[in-house]
RNA sequence: GCAGGGGUGCUGGAGUGGUCAAACAGGACAGCCUCAAGAGCUGUUGGCUUAGUGCCUACGAAGGUUCGAAUCCUUUCCCCUGCACCA
């Protein structure tokens, strides 16, 4: 039988579409669930099987959880800001604009043929300057706020392009666009915002986060980084230091200081003996990208200035060390070589001394972390490391030299992008009233048609779009021509679909209130730090702007694995690997593609594309098209009843659970039992519970079987427990076993034909002789033992047990 | 380098203390059907052995805990993800 699957498949999304079942309204009759994908980046390559593999999983939930019952949002908007499209427009000339909206198109079309539910009149796109404006207005809260300030910070500067790089815009230290230029470091005045004023919360809240996979919760824990220590002060040239540790149990085993290569105040600790040493090293620190800094070997130089120890008065050397965080606790550390491990190389490198104040180790060779007795420590000596460190503190605490002090490793965050694909930030800088912000009512800053590539920022080559009137003193002024990392624009728009088309406000409380938080949360575990850090940082926000009246924008939380091309490396244009669910779906339709993707592993796995197994799923969706063809209604026995209580069960708690692989199994053994003349209702409920995964096929059987409406909107059946008969199942396994059996004694023995079986009384129950014919195809003669008509001629049914019937051949 | 996760049969993968030589799917092999191909159906698929049994070897590698380990612990190798300007 040919199947037009494209006729049915685009029939069906026609109708989906023209009935507008998927578009939700606020309502008190049913319980809300809210579930959301994370956001696209919509790429001119396209959509690629990576990203068909997140909404298959996110449409099965939501499907499954309409027919549960749920008024389901499940909305879907574009993140369309970013540096590709300005790449694009450097390398093809084509404007950012047009590149965008291209791959929006593109993509819009191609999450159309995968059949996913959405409400797409709440879609949403970030370039629109309609989202971006309250992009703005969060930004002019944040300045009000204190919590956007502008400070100096590295970047990687390109000296041909005269810009500043990403990241992945530098190769080996080089610039992308020309190989033989070196990548430098430079400091420039950039936008933060103080996400550290949250990090308690962020931190704490963590441990509500009871359906966030553990693994997420603990690594946003090692980002955002608490350690409580002490805050000791080390006097250097008359001056105060604040030092962060800890371990000021090991206080006396400094031996020297390192300050980072980026300190502001470096230069106050420079001597005039150590200049040329320090700018040569500072020199080749700054040809190296920032990307590398972070794998390179400790290395440093002698500032020629000492600190002095504030417990015992050492001269302690200080030391410039490119391993150093600048922005972490004061951007100068004590190092104690003997009990650190990065002191310890360093010191080893540079022929420091090495003193041992925790017994335990042997410091030469190697440093010793643990906790332990103090010895070398002065009045300390035969503490151990807790109680050291609380005298410890006490003395310097009564000394005003020193006090307990939390530490965060989570950095503000740098939101200043010198680039054109983004959101204007929206300030302005006056030759007489330095920086002001753009009064609300001048939202939004649209980004002007006007600029030219490839030549620095952007934004820079547009005179007009820059020059502009001080709102305070209409004197003369400049915009900003920075623009915003888009993880800004991705912090919020999960609000926005709540509302995605208020024009007067960022949204309507009242149905943000309706719809947060996100029920079910669907991305990559890529995501784990930094989006799902700074969406939690807006959330705090904005509640505590009065916007909204909870703490976490995530209930639950699935991190789907990666599916890498069949390289096994990220799906990418460049790489050559990408598949395209329109390629794979031409061939076997795409419900064969959605039924496939998520029964080759467990969807939190990381898993490589193959097409190797899809002919399985292929010859099951064709399987189920032709049965329904030939099956005829009647009565349903008791057996498949049983069976499909069961399934249901089992299926709904594997969906519920995102185990869509061993939902996909229960399926195919539920569909392997239908029987060939079965009740419609016990069809239609097959059809409800491969429907999440297969909607489009399941729709067309719906409708032959003589239905009107649609089956997303039918009821998830309910399991009748009283029907599941254990027997049945007891019956399936002992006669597979006997089968089995049956066939191994023909393989050892050769030309027989006649097979007789003898059972105990007691499992006459379980050898039903009507279902072992039905499963064998040779013909089996079946008696208790003790009938007295049986046909035993070596008396082998005195070899029958319980449930291990006695066989003979003949 | 740091942080998080993972390595299972010919392949993709289920399985986190006994019911495991290991679900399900693919592939391969054999048989049936057929003029034939495909599809479909039935069976086999770690090794040796046996009238349906028993034994051995196996879940990256090496040790350990336990009556008992794919599953817990230690060490080690390899792979994936992230590391703050890709999103």
């Amino acid at each position: 039988m040919e199947i037009d699957f494209k006729k049915i498949e685009s029939k069906w999304q026609k109708n989906w579409e023209n009935k507008k079942i998927f578009e939700v309204k606020q309502q008190s009759k049913k319980k809300k669930f809210y579930i959301l994908e994370m956001f696209p980046y919509p790429s001119g390559s396209g959509l690629h099987m990576g990203h068909a593999f997140n909404y298959v999983i996110g449409d099965i939930c939501a499907r499954f959880k309409r027919m549960k019952g749920f008024n389901v949002l499940y909305p879907m908007g574009y993140d369309s800001l970013g540096l590709p499209a300005e790449n694009a427009a450097i390398k093809v000339g084509i404007s950012p604009k047009k590149y965008t909206e291209n791959s929006i198109e593109n993509f819009i079309r191609q999450q159309k043929s995968l059949g996913l539910s959405y409400d797409w009149s709440r879609m949403l796109k970030t370039s629109d300057s309609s989202y971006y404006k309250w992009d703005q207005w969060i930004f002019l809260k944040m300045y009000e706020k204190g919590l956007a300030y502008r400070k100096k910070a590295p970047v990687n500067w390109c000296p041909q392009c005269n810009t500043v790089l990403a990241n992945e815009q530098v190769h080996n230290g080089k610039c992308w666009r020309h190989e033989n230029t070196e990548v430098q470091i430079k400091n420039l005045e950039q936008w933060f915002f103080k996400i550290t004023d949250y990090a308690e919360e962020l931190n704490d809240n963590l441990d509500n986060l009871n359906n966030w996979p553990d693994e997420v919760k603990s690594m946003q824990k090692h980002w955002i980084g608490k350690s409580s220590g002490v805050e000791i002060l080390f006097e250097i040239n008359g001056e105060k230091w604040p030092i962060f540790t800890t371990r000021p149990d090991t206080i006396y085993g400094v031996t020297f200081m390192v300050i980072s290569a980026q300190h502001s105040k470096l230069n106050n600790l420079v001597t005039a003996e150590q200049k040329e040493e320090v700018d040569n090293f500072l020199k080749k620190i700054k040809t190296t990208s920032k990307k590398d800094l972070g794998n390179l070997e400790k290395e440093g130089v002698f500032t020629g200035s000492y600190a002095k120890n504030p417990i015992n008065g050492d001269e302690i050397p200080i030391w410039i060390g490119n391993f150093v965080v600048a922005d972490y606790g004061s951007g100068m550390v004590m190092a104690v070589p003997a009990h650190d491990f990065r002191d310890f190389e360093f010191a080893k490198k540079y022929n420091i001394s090495i003193k041992e104040v925790i017994k335990g180790g042997n410091v030469k060779e190697k440093a010793y972390v643990e906790k332990g007795t103090l010895i070398n420590s002065g009045n300390f000596n035969g503490l151990e490391s807790e109680k050291a460190k609380e005298e410890i503190i006490k003395y310097l605490n009564k000394k005003n030299l020193g006090k307990k002090a939390t530490q965060y490793k989570l950095r503000d965050w740098l939101i200043s992008r010198q680039r054109y694909w983004g959101t204007p930030i929206p300030i302005i800088y006056c030759e007489k009233c330095g920086v002001v912000p753009v009064p609300e009512k001048d939202l939004p800053i649209e980004l002007p048609d006007k600029v030219e590539f490839g030549k620095g920022n952007p934004l820079e080559t547009n005179e007009k779009w820059i020059k502009i009137k001080c709102p305070k003193c209409r004197g003369i002024a400049k915009r900003e021509t920075d623009t915003m990392d888009t993880f800004v624009n991705s912090s919020w728009y999960f609000l926005r679909y709540c509302d995605s088309k208020n024009q007067k406000k960022i949204f309507d409380e009242r149905k943000v209130r309706y719809w947060m938080p996100i029920d079910q949360y669907i991305g990559g575990k890529e995501h784990a730090c930094m989006h799902l850090i700074y969406f939690r940082f807006y959330t705090k926000f904005l509640r505590d702007l009065g916007l909204l009246n909870f703490n976490e924008p995530v209930l639950n939380l699935f991190n789907q694995g990666m599916l890498h091309g069949e390289d096994g490396s990220v799906m990418s244009k460049s790489k050559g690997n990408v598949i395209l669910p329109e390629e794979v779906s031409e061939k076997y339709g795409i419900d064969t593609a959605r039924f496939f993707l998520v029964s080759m592993a467990s969807p939190d796995k990381d898993i490589d594309w193959s097409e190797k197994g899809i002919s399985g799923a292929f010859r099951f969706i064709k399987r189920v098209m032709e049965y329904f063809n030939k099956v005829k209604i009647g009565k349903a026995d008791t057996r498949i009843e049983s069976k499909i209580n069961k399934c249901i069960l089992e299926i709904e708690e594997n969906i519920s659970n995102f185990k869509y692989n061993l939902a996909v199994i229960k399926l195919r053994e539920l569909f392997d039992a239908l029987p060939l003349k079965t009740s419609k209702n016990i069809l239609e409920n097959f059809l409800k519970l491969l429907h999440p995964f297969c909607p489009h096929i399941t729709e067309e059987l719906w409708h032959k079987l003589g239905n009107k409406n649609f089956i997303n909107l039918q009821k998830w059946p309910i399991a009748n427990k009283k029907k599941i008969k254990e027997i049945f199942e007891k019956q399936d396994l002992a006669i597979d076993k006997l089968i089995g059996d049956i066939n191994n004694i023909l393989k050892l023995v050769e030309n027989k034909k006649k097979i007789y079986v003898y059972i105990l009384p007691k499992d006459k129950e379980i050898y039903d002789i009507n279902l072992i014919n039905q499963r064998f195809s040779k013909k089996i003669n079946l008696f208790l033992v003790n009938d007295k008509n049986k046909y035993d001629p070596l008396n082998i049914s005195k070899k029958a047990k319980l449930q291990r019937p006695a066989i003979y051949l003949e």
